[in-house]
DNA sequence: TATGAATGAGTTTTCATTCAT
DNA sequence: AATGAATGAAAACTCATTCAT
């Protein structure tokens, strides 16, 4: 019972100090974020921080992994789907957009201090995100194969367009610091779907 | 006369520390890269860099402003072009891949830290950026009015999208540190406006 | 009863910790050695240190004191021998020889974190230290007095040469990291008898 | 000339430095000492210190290297000599001592941070700190050649104790924290020759 | 007794920037 | 124009120590 306990404060300081490091990178970025800034947005000494973390880099690398795993869950589930490829491609979006519907601070730092920071962090975790593009450009092989896409283009090519696109869309919505409305989240699924399977030309 | 060969000398000193720095923050990123970094690399004292711009941050800015005016002005003559507007974006797409492989340097570095530095030099720089998103939504824009682009899709929107998924294929070549061979600039701009316009599931 | 069983608890804990500080210090020196190494080395938490020492300062402070009053008491009591001033002073080398094969960390300890820290540690016991020299000082006086010892050499004096060639010979064995064989430590406290008392050039 | 000026006035600042960096570490030991300390000693801002050393470590490393290559020299020298073996072991007793009457804060440094340091520094310079008792145990093995010290104890032996006991005095000297009056160190040269070559027992 | 979470003082080091020459 | 000596703000990190449990 106690050992119990103690594990599950020990949870909490920890997960606090991770909500607290979530929202100080959001808000000033990795680089502008004093470890005594996190510490002091969970209530805590910095030296606590220490006590659970080696670094402030690992604080990020562990803020980013846990959400990007599931990411990556979220693309292989899509890919084993039954249904139409166009439709595996909007799981994708869709996931991509509730998280950041869901957590808007986290996919900030994830998508600002991770994915396109190509000199710092996108570089550690290079191999984590880049198996994301292939689990897309599998959806796009796949339904090659099924006849849905047109296979003059190539799977990693069209990955890499799409991923780009959504990317671009939360780019937008985290420079312009207001959430968007509800039903943006489905109208953007669904608009970047149309995009990029159907085109921008009239059918 | 003499003024004219100073400003001359001052021309060329100014350029050598700008193609320094390019050279310093595309191998090293902007926050590893030393003032004296810079320096070394232009062949000249440090204190020379503040002669020529006042702090670390102008010199970024104006590396960035130089080809990124550049940019707007491609755009900008993209839309005014006679002809398909899938043409114009193809334009656009191909002057930002010609940039890259004319000096992939700069494009990285403009890339890196300024447009996907969303904490940093991308906020100092929005305004600009934004007005890239706007000359390629009002091509769209055209292209709808013209009834050559579907208008169920937001001008603003096929624009991030077309341009997040060009800077993701851009970030690639970035990531893998070797230039593509140069017929794949072409092929690029090619696929990505067949994907962009005619989309991925076949006619 | 219970208190006895405590208070043998406790100076067997106590005891514990004392032996893996002694082990910590020898193997990382006191600076680099942290209180949760000692602990660790002990298999106690590091709470626990504290709660049977003031400090990481006492818990060397006890280390050293406990044997270094051995080595007081040694010194008395080979002044009260009777026999050859000589053969004294072989005792006292002789003991120390043999604390060290007895146990080279708590020597080494002792050696190197207090007898030659004189900015720290030494300092702080420089009395007890003294003490040393003085016992020794007296042995020489006495040889003096008898006539086994000349009488220009003041005994001061002498003792710090004595006492210095042994703790050098000590330092060598330290630095080496390797225990000397057995037979050594009774060599060297012969040579070093001969090379003090009979000196180097032959009679 | 310009040149020549301001290589006399780098190597000036520096000097200070050392020189306050000797006061310092003299003072308050190189533990207890930080960076800005020595640079109040030295009146200048702390940056400066690392304008000129790489680290704190490389202050006294120089410090130490500067005048122990000196030593190393004086021992050489004292070899080579022509004269009675006694008087070479005097000849570097001799220069120890003068260099503790020449610069009393630098020997303590020495001493105390490094030669008698195994846990730190004396473990870094263990090279050159070795090569001195080599050099030492070099003219024993010539005296014993020549007939003037006795065979039977190892030159290495003989070394170290006469090197222990000269260090020895010197951490008297040093502790007491008062300079010897000047006849002092003759007198030190002296009685320690007498006491290692003759012995303590009467001829 | 025993644990280890929590605290925060303390120090080295980096590096942009200034400025005398 | 050009140099590089000089400055000092700033921040990560360590670890002895305390104390609630």
């Amino acid at each position: 019972m106690k050992s119990d306990r103690s594990t599950a404060a020990l949870a909490i300081r920890r997960e606090e100090i991770l909500q607290a490091a979530e929202i100080c990178f959001a808000r000033q970025g990795f680089h502008t974020c004093r470890v005594s800034d996190i510490a002091d947005e969970a209530g805590v000494a910095y030296g606590l921080v220490y006590h659970y973390f080696n670094s402030k880099d690992q604080v990020l690398n562990e803020l980013f992994l846990e959400r990007w795993s599931l990411l990556l869950v979220a693309i292989e589930e899509a890919e084993k789907t039954e249904g139409r490829h166009r439709e595996k491609l909007g799981a994708v979006a869709g996931f991509i957009f509730e998280s950041y519907r869901h957590d808007p601070e986290l996919m900030k730092v994830i998508i600002v201090e991770v994915t396109r920071a190509a000199n710092s962090f996108g570089r550690t975790h290079l191999e984590e995100i880049r198996r994301a593009y292939e689990g897309i450009a599998k959806i796009v092989a796949d339904g090659q194969a099924a006849g849905e896409f047109r296979s003059d283009i190539a799977p990693r090519f069209a990955a890499q367009a799409f991923y780009g696109a959504v990317e671009q869309l939360l780019t937008e919505w985290i420079f312009d610091d207001v959430a968007p409305a509800d039903d943006r989240f489905d109208e953007a699924r669904n608009l970047l779907v149309m995009t990029i399977c159907d085109g921008l030309e009239p059918r």
